[in-house]
DNA sequence: AAGTGGTCTAGACCACGGC
DNA sequence: CCGTGGTCTAGACCACTTC
């Protein structure tokens, strides 16, 4: 008997079925999903292919198993410490997202973020300052290191319109995997304070970023200085 | 023929074996662990056996599978997102933690935090405000909010001396699973700065958590103020 | 007792990597 | 080409939960 008809793994044509109905909701969290036994006689395979199937989707947090009671659908799934852009928080919260450009320059006295992008110390680093506002309102400053060779093509017009994010996916292709941060908190310098519109010494969370794609070489750095009162990190920690 | 000789599955006998040699530097970055069939021969067990052994290893970043070529022990497992106390974050630094209870009471008024912890509006919650410090210099204030009704033997004395999630471990057998945090920044009040030393105003990282057992239930509430030049959060965020 | 997930066998063929 | 991991079979017994 052939052991798949078409190129996708019986497995995994198992877990896109049970996905698919709880995606439309057919089924809802708690409803026990069918077992081992079943599914293997359902889509006429063997009992190993039907677990592999379910432990699968168990170690992604879609079902729970329970010995000698079944499986089960998992809570709805929770995108804890997930990397997002600032134009995907503010989209997340229903606010409209904007940036006001403050400087685009190509700089290479960066010593350590040239470090941290595993760059030589005197590598050109092209830097790019945004005021960030949700809804007209100011909510952070965010500011961008890349490797200058690698982003010839990007322009000052290109950034205040699209998320960063987005044209990195778009016009070069990078997928991005995950990010190093660092958290603290700072106070308002007068500067910052003019731009956020807060009064001097207002605590701000202060983000540093090192962004990693898919290919695992460092692709950005970003510090971030985010108004307290507007933004808050929600993180889960395991232990 | 028997499934195994003694009460611990055979993948897992596999796997310790392995994790074993890693640990003691036999086997370091890089380097090839047999392959299935290999350990299915050594071991006396199937390839299916064998495979499940290495599958759960590499689910666990322990080791990474290339199709074609090998196994290979993957880059040290790095902790990011790690749940850890103030005496183990002191520990990790090569700093002597202490601790200076400055509260120790229960309460009933604490609706917001009660519901946070899954309990009733009036629940009776045992409070524990403690100055947190390293080596002598004050590192953070944590206020940390228990059900009364499960912690009623705890004590003023055992908490300045030893750390709560080991006294939770030992005491009252309660592992810890992981924990939801929020975290932004805050200025130090007039209270607050002198007790952190610090002058008012001056920046503190907040970080309001709900820790969970390992039983699912949330066991405690703990809001935490740190001296933003002493201490900064490390997380790792995924795509 | 019946049903569930957990472990395991002794093979098989396929797709891919390096030589 | 040969060895690797990836998928899969058609069963088996065990440990556990539910009734």
């Amino acid at each position: 008997m052939p052991q798949n008809r078409n190129g996708t793994p019986a497995y995994k044509r198992i877990q896109a079925l049970i996905l698919k109905r709880i995606k439309a909701g057919e089924l809802k969290q708690g409803d026990a999903v069918e077992s081992e036994r079943e599914l293997a006689k359902i889509h006429g395979v063997s009992l190993m292919t039907a677990r592999h199937a379910l432990t699968d989707l168990e170690r992604e947090g879609v079902v729970v198993r329970q010995r000698g009671a079944g499986t089960f659908v998992a809570p709805p799934k929770i995108h804890f410490n997930k990397l997002v852009g600032f134009t995907e928080v503010m989209a997340g919260r229903n606010l409209t997202p904007c940036s006001k450009v403050l400087l685009f320059s190509v700089v290479d006295n960066e010593r350590e973020i040239a470090a941290r992008l595993g760059l030589t110390d005197n590598a050109r680093l092209q830097k790019l300052e945004r005021l960030r506002l949700g809804s007209g309102e100011p909510f952070a400053l965010e500011t961008c290191y890349l490797p200058a060779h690698e982003f010839t093509g990007l322009t000052h017009t290109m950034l205040s319109r699209g998320s960063l994010f987005s044209i990195l996916a778009n016009d070069y292709g990078i997928q991005l995997a995950y990010a190093d941060e660092e958290v603290d908190a700072s106070a308002a310098d007068a500067m910052t304070a003019h731009l956020l519109q807060v009064p001097r010494g207002h605590p701000l969370v202060r983000i540093r970023q090192v962004i990693y794609s898919t290919k695992g070489s460092a692709t950005m750095y970003v510090l971030g200085l985010y108004r307290s009162d507007r933004y808050s990190l929600s993180i889960r920690r395991f232990r």
